[in-house]
DNA sequence: TATTGTTATACTCTATAACTATA
DNA sequence: TATAGTTATAGAGTATAACAATA
C-alpha cells in the first residue's frame, strides 16, 4: 500500500499534504473543464445555468435559477443574457404571474447540455482510469465521509 | 438508469458520480477558505500571492510572479498593486535590472502568511477529522494515482 | 532585439441599490 | 406591501495590445 517514491505516501501523510494535493487535482479538474467549455464558447457560470435547465423537465424561472445557482437575480440577468444571445436559451412570458419569466433551453441549448454531460461521462472515466472499480468505491466513500463532515452548506433543494 | 439508494455506496459507484462528489468537495473548500480570507480582507488570488512569497527566502520579481501564478505580468501588477495598498507587501527596485521590481513581504504580509499556514493546517485537521490515520493514507495514496494520471499540467518551474 | 512593468481597453463573474411592473 | 426582473454602479480576476525604460 506504501510506496516508497512519494512524499504523502510515505508513513507520515500529514493532512495539510493531503489537503494540499485535493485543492491541485481541483484546480486540474477546473481548468480541464474550463477548456472544454471553452472551446464550445461557454464559460462554467453559464454552462452551469444550463446543465441545471437540462436537469429539470420544462424551463425555470429566472427566480429560481437564482436560488438554484446560488446567485443574485441580476446575475442571472446577465448569464441568461448572454446564453440568449448565443441562441442556447429562450427567455418567455411566465403563463400565469406576469412578472417572471421562464427560461428554457433552445434545440442547441439541450444538445449542449447533452453534450456535456457525455463529455463528463467520459472525463471521469479518464480520471479514474488507473483505479480499480475498488479502489474507486474506497476513494467515493472516503469522499462521502469527509462530504458529510462539512455538510452544513445548503446546497439545492 | 438510476440506482435505488445511495448511487455511490451502492455497488456500482458510478465515476462520473464520484466525480460530482469530487467537485462538491472542491466548491465547498474553496468555499470555507474564501470566507476565512474574507476575513481578513484578503482574496484567493491575493492569497496565492501572498503565500507564494511566504514560500521562498526574499523577495520575487514581478516577472516571477507571473510565472509561478500562471498568470500574465499586467495581472500580477494590480495584484501587488493591491496587497501594496493594504501594506501586505513593499515594491522595491531590482539591485541589478533597473527594469526589474522586487517584491517584499512588509511585517504585515509575512504574519498573514504564516496565519494562513496555521488556519491551513487546522483546516485540514477538521476536515479530516473523521477518518483514521490508515483511511487518510489511503485517500492520499488513491490521490495521488488519480494526479498522476492527470499530470501533464505544467506546474511552477 | 528582447524583456520588465506599465497604461489602455475589454470581458466575465459577482454584488448592492434603486426602480418598474406586477402580485 | 412584497416579489420578479431590470437598470445603474462597482469591485475583482483575467486577458491582449501598445509603449517606455532598460538590458
Amino acid at each position: 500500500m506504501k510506496s516508497i517514491q512519494d512524499p504523502v505516501t510515505s508513513g507520515s501523510a500529514k493532512q495539510a499534504d493531503v489537503l494540499e494535493r485535493l485543492f491541485e487535482l481541483a484546480v486540474r479538474l477546473a481548468d480541464g473543464m474550463d477548456r472544454g467549455l471553452a472551446e464550445r464558447g461557454l464559460t462554467r457560470a453559464r454552462a452551469e445555468l444550463l446543465w441545471r435547465l437540462g436537469q429539470g423537465e420544462g424551463g425555470m424561472t429566472q427566480r429560481d435559477l437564482s436560488v438554484v445557482l446560488q446567485c443574485t437575480p441580476r446575475n442571472v440577468t446577465g448569464l441568461v443574457d448572454a446564453l440568449e444571445a448565443g441562441g442556447y436559451v429562450v427567455r418567455a412570458p411566465h403563463p400565469t404571474d406576469r412578472r417572471a419569466t421562464v427560461v428554457t433551453l433552445s434545440g442547441r441549448g439541450a444538445a449542449a447540455a447533452r453534450s456535456m454531460g457525455e463529455e463528463y461521462a467520459r472525463a471521469a472515466d479518464g480520471i479514474f482510469a488507473d483505479l480499480s472499480a475498488d479502489e474507486v468505491e474506497v476513494f467515493a466513500v472516503l469522499l462521502g465521509r469527509i462530504l458529510a463532515r462539512l455538510a452544513p452548506v445548503p446546497r439545492q433543494a
